[in-house]
RNA sequence: CGAGGUGUGGCUCAGUUUGGUAGAGCGCCACGUUCGGGACGUGGAGGCCGCAGGUUCAAAUCCUGUCACCUCGACCA
């Protein structure tokens, strides 16, 4: 059989309908359930268990960093989300109100937290007093709601599950550093773990979040040339402060109006997982955060000894802290095949008697499916070796699609010329800086501003748009 | 929110044009044979056709309303 044959009929390719493709596998993959409220989704062990594993990573993470983790109240009152002006203009039309509580209306209407700035905003205000005080450093795990009209699982829902960092800061140097540190942590995050690519920048003022002075985002590109943004991290300045009347007084008795920083990544990460990786035999999960890292498949296991050695190897693996299954049940071995590469498990363990009598397995890697033979004496070693390769395969992979869809241009004109050619993609252009170039780009490409890219190159001296000097490179591209 | 599409056993769908006894494949259950890329045989269970009205002797099918989901746009993690 032909290495890249579709298997898994059941999976629309995703040549075909990409769309389809992904909610194929987000249901087949079992990673989630629709339920009976629109755009809030079951999300079933086997996606959650992903989730886990970006938690715990991320957790130790940040908490290396010096961060806490705390938990706030759901409801905001909405006299409290009205106080900083930005902010409210910015989260007001997409936010869901609690209007009674049990048969009685409420005095004041409570939204249903879209973020919880208002709300650390109001606790710092009544923790924080002097300069020792600070810095603080929250975090929280939790799920925020958005009422937004389209949904899809885990790229937009209703409700989505997040971390959302919250710190205060004496400085503006201090918030700025904390700001940068923590896009930082992402973009590594993504890299090593996901073994996802992403570009790391600057958003322009006019997508730039609700209240912040400035945004930085991570900014990945998916299989079908779309862009996605996988994490932000804002710098607030002191306007929050302001806004909330938080202040403290420094080591000379001044009082003084401290800096803030908001940082999260979501859900969406498990979308953006399987639109870099995924494929037509399924999903593809990096082996970080695989739920399953290594699943085992005996052949012929009613033969004597089979299931006995696939248990032995099972225990090995398990014991040296790899996240193994072991498939005994009776469907067939090729049908177990189609079925864990659906399920995106990084690495197959083949164990059947013609094995056994050679004294090795045979080790299927999911993304190449390249298959080597390992010596039962040194499973752990290979097995450890052979995931390794698949992150890497990955990785590779992803930045091959990334810089394959990556184009120069330096006019409107060939903006359009190189996406119609070529599919959609990140598209490289300088810019004035002028918001009228920014839209003009967008109506007339399809193409928005992704972000100002930290690493920048000089495309051009002059505007894509415009053709006055330019001021930076931005990234340009559709995005989900 | 604008445009389009779809709702029929667990899943994928046929049946709707032209009203007349609810179907198929897969999955599920039992038993047996199989087992190196989604095995096969035999038997079996499972659906008031999204929901609410209406028309009719008779509605999955026609009419009205409503809800949900999917896709594409505008907005957004």
């Amino acid at each position: 059989m032909a290495k890249n044959e579709k298997l898994v009929e059941q999976i629309t390719s995703m040549d075909e309908d990409f769309a389809q493709w992904y909610t194929d596998i987000v249901k087949k993959a079992g990673l989630i359930e629709y339920t009976s409220v629109k755009g809030c989704m079951v999300i079933r062990p086997y996606g959650y268990a992903i989730w886990e594993n970006m938690q715990r990573i991320l957790d130790n993470r940040f908490k290396e960093l010096g961060h806490e983790n705390v938990c706030m109240p759901m409801f905001i009152p909405e006299s409290l989300l009205n106080k900083e002006k930005d902010h409210v203009r910015g989260f007001a039309p997409e936010v869901a109100w609690v209007t009674h509580g049990g048969n009685e209306k409420l005095e004041e209407r409570l939204c249903v937290r879209p973020t919880s700035e208002t709300l650390f905003c109001e606790h710092y205000a009544n923790i924080v007093h002097s300069y020792r005080d600070l810095p603080k450093l929250y975090n929280q795990w939790v799920s925020v709601v958005r009422w937004e009209k389209t949904t899809r699982p885990f790229l937009r829902s209703r409700e989505f599950l997040w971390q959302e960092g919250h710190t205060i800061h004496a400085t503006a140097e201090e918030a700025v550093a904390e700001t940068e540190q923590m896009l930082n942590v992402y973009a590594d995050f993504c890299e090593q773990a996901l073994a996802m690519p992403v570009i790391k920048g600057k958003k322009t003022e006019s997508d730039k979040f609700a209240g912040a002075v400035s945004t930085y985002a991570i900014e990945a590109l998916m299989h079908d040339g779309k862009a996605l943004q996988a994490g932000t991290s804002h710098y607030f300045g002191d306007g929050f402060a302001k806004a909330f009347g938080i202040t403290y007084t420094d080591q000379n008795n001044q009082i003084r109006i401290p800096h803030q920083t908001s940082w999260g990544v979501t859900t969406r990460l498990i979308g953006a997982i399987i639109m870099t990786h995924g494929d037509n035999n399924g999903l593809v999960l990096p082996p970080a955060v695989a739920p399953i890292q290594v699943v085992i498949v005996p052949v012929a296991q009613h033969k004597e000894g089979v299931l006995e050695k696939a248990r032995e190897l099972y225990e090995t693996l398990k014991s040296a802290g790899i996240r193994v299954k072991l498939d005994d049940s009776e469907q067939s071995p090729g049908w177990k095949y189609s079925e864990y590469e659906m399920k995106g498990v990084p690495l197959r363990i083949e164990i059947g008697p013609r094995d056994i009598e050679e004294g090795h397995c045979v080790a299927v890697e999911r993304p190449t499916r390249n298959k080597t033979f390992i010596q039962l004496s040194e499973l752990t070693e290979k097995v450890r070796e052979r995931l390794q390769a698949v992150h890497d395969d990955m990785y590779k992979k992803a930045l091959e699609n990334q810089q394959r869809r990556t184009y120069s241009c330096r006019s409107i004109d060939e903006i359009n010329k190189a996406l119609s050619e070529n599919g959609d993609g990140f598209v490289k252009a300088m810019w004035c800086g002028d918001e009228e170039c920014e839209d003009k780009v967008k109506a007339e490409t399809g193409a928005g501003s992704r972000c100002i890219p930290l690493e920048q190159e000089e495309i051009d001296g002059k505007c894509v748009c415009c053709g006055k000097p330019a001021k930076c490179m931005v990234i340009w591209g559709k995005a989900y």
